[in-house]
DNA sequence: TATTTTTACTTTCAAATCGAAAGCAAATAT
DNA sequence: ATATTTGCTTTCGATTTGAAAGTAAAAATA
């Protein structure tokens, strides 16, 4: 709970700016895009992301996104040691956004990325507002 | 030129975490933001943000993305000193993903941030594809 | 022409942030 | 009753950062 406390300091009135200062470090991103391709995850879940992100700086994340809404945590229904996190619809909206970053790394880092991120972005290409609602819609 | 020998680690083949690699930091997509917005600045310029940028991360920023090649640097056509840099069609490619960003925060920074923003938040709202156009299309 | 200023950096250094590993307490499984 | 799992926290050395000062060359000014 260290991250509870601290105040979000913005750098500028600029919303680029902004929506870095609030979850434009390398990781915030990557828990999203699990909870948009997912709907829920566990702490071990996103442990066991490919990227290989330590507990401490998971933790420290889970609770920042928890303090700016874009997550939200809740008790497992049998489990009482697990938490499940969803995506609220402050944090849901931030797929457009990583639907970009997929268009843009399907152009230019094709020959590096997984294939069904390919198909993904072809899908993306093909038919935006139709693929985002396929996952926003949920 | 420090930036310019150092080798890109990719966490994994997702185009997602690929992308936060390549320019994922607090400073790199404000860069690329005040050349999609003024075509072209110099050192100097992008020093004057209101973020305030420190001069060794602005540098260092600089050379990576051109190394990147989302950036151009090349010669004032009179003055020697002074250096131009520009974005190239890689690099202008990130603007959708940018303009994500500002119908983000137009959602929920929206008392926080500058009026113009809104404005361009509201067009992009209206119309995204003619709005993204309009800079792209210089 | 001499000197002052501007520009684009580089250097330095203390502070903040980070990742890896180990530790921990409560809950669950055995 | 004991072992294991889970979701963290703690520790600590390494990396990254920002602020400030320094530099060298070019341009502007006197």
């Amino acid at each position: 709970m260290k991250a509870k406390k601290e105040k979000i300091i913005f750098r500028s009135d600029c919303p680029i700016s902004s929506a870095l200062d609030l979850f434009g470090d390398k990781w915030s991103l990557l828990i999203i895009r699990d909870l948009v391709y997912f709907g829920e995850r566990t702490f071990k879940d996103f442990s066991g992301a490919a990227e290989k992100i330590s507990s401490a700086r998971l933790s420290d994340r889970l609770c920042k996104l928890e303090v700016l809404e874009l997550i939200i945590k809740s008790n497992h229904p049998t489990n009482k040691k697990v938490y499940l996190y969803t995506l609220t619809p402050k944090g849901m909206d931030l797929f457009p956004a990583i639907a970009e970053y997929v268009k843009w790394s399907n152009k230019y880092l094709n020959d590096h990325i997984a294939e069904p991120a390919k198909e993904f972005a072809k899908n993306l290409e093909k038919d935006r507002e139709g693929t985002l609602n396929q996952f926003m819609k949920r």
